[in-house]
DNA sequence: GAAAAGTTGATAGTAATACTACTATTTTTG
DNA sequence: CAAAAATAGTAGTATTACTATCAACTTTTC
């Protein structure tokens, strides 16, 4: 990964949460060991007090930065797709072929992320694993269209609208291109958990990818 | 609905329940009352207590039916993809064309359910919504291997796989099909999703139904 | 360098959740 | 009508998801 990018900080509606958890080192530290913690125990099973005795500090510390579990994964989620977004960004901006530019941002957001890829504190491949085991859970609530509204959810709008600009600039005829973009971001997260969970869903596995699947139906779904 | 569908008891695996809802009234009442409920509340809200409170019962009847609200969701959806399962068996069994038997599947998968199809004590058009809302939370856990292991989510997947055959009847070349098949259960889910509360993220709206821009998916990526 | 402001830690407390256990009463059935 | 089964009622526990208060320590600022 680029050193830019490491240096880099992903702005995160301010909103989401109490305290900016980038400001001081407690606030790191609530992040780098909640991502570790989510991923060992899932979301569900997460709390704010098993998190404080993992960082030897105290619930009502963590509730100065973060209003409650939900806000959290919010933030992390977002800056997940924060991070997403840089990459696409960095990667398809010099490239004048419409079609590469596409192939070239599907890649980047279906492909499993990788070890190599140190952000600061933050480990992106377990933050992946949050993103592809509970990103649904942030939106799959009756809050949903209050948290909306305050742009909980613009990052990920924003990247989507991308991906949808650039199916349209590839084949300016095909119907459908918001709801291709979000298949493909959705659907992406939803094969590397059939992959690991319910293999006989799907033909992705260690020899294929979901991102072989979804570049496979681009090229043969959009006239090129 | 044929009047056949209305007496038809959908097949659930016994160890989602500890004692079958079906067998008795308060049974069926926790079943019916349940699913209004839950699209109340969403199922983070829902409570046993709360539920017992409506039905005029206590949580420790209920609790002899289902061991928490995570069974009870399971049941539930089971009991919705059975349901699914049946339409779709019954609709395209007597078609002899392939590309017709799959376009009739997929449209039976994917539209929204509509208010007249009453199954006894079951109001499907909430349950769907349930189903749109709730479904990928019953899987998104840590136990899902376990729970897989046990039978939880066979009906799904024996629904996924008959689209999935259908799929490479109509084009044998096709090598996706199983995946084909998920995104097509899971993501016309997402699109209802997105249709009612992030209208930017597709063109799906009144006008345009998931249904249609599923079918054109189909149409236009494999080789009839 | 003292006062003020901000941050974190420690402790305690509350309401709700997710159960379990036990007993009493009602209903069903043989 | 007696036995068994089903349901209701009550009580209790551990955990969760917070909120509040106060003390200790650190950093900033005048």
């Amino acid at each position: 990964m680029d050193a830019l990018l490491k240096n880099l900080k992903i702005s995160i509606n301010e909103s989401i949460y109490l305290k900016d958890p980038e400001s001081s080192d407690l606030g790191k530290r609530i992040v780098k060991y909640g991502i570790i913690l989510i991923n060992e125990l899932g979301f569900d099973n997460f709390t704010f007090k098993k998190l404080a005795a993992h960082i030897e500090s105290t619930e009502s510390s963590i509730y100065r930065y973060f209003e409650n579990k939900h806000k959290f994964l919010i933030y992390l989620t977002s800056w997940y797709w924060g991070w997403k977004e840089y990459q696409l960004v960095f990667a398809t901006n010099n490239l004048t072929d419409p079609v590469e530019k596409l192939l070239k941002a599907i890649e980047i957001v279906t492909r499993e992320v990788e070890e190599d890829q140190s952000f600061n504190h933050i480990n992106e491949v377990s933050l992946n694993k949050i993103v592809i085991n509970e990103y649904s859970k942030s939106y799959l609530t009756k809050e949903v269209d209050d948290e909306n509204k305050d742009g909980y959810f613009a990052i990920y709008k924003r990247l989507s609208n991308r991906i949808r600009k650039m199916i349209s600039d590839v084949d300016a005829s095909y119907p459908y291109p918001a709801s291709l973009a979000s298949t493909i971001l959705a659907d992406s997260l939803h094969h590397h958990f059939l992959k690991n969970h319910f293999s006989s869903l799907t033909e992705c596995d260690d020899q294929t990818s979901p991102s072989q699947y979804f570049e496979h139906l681009i090229l043969n779904l959009l006239n090129l």
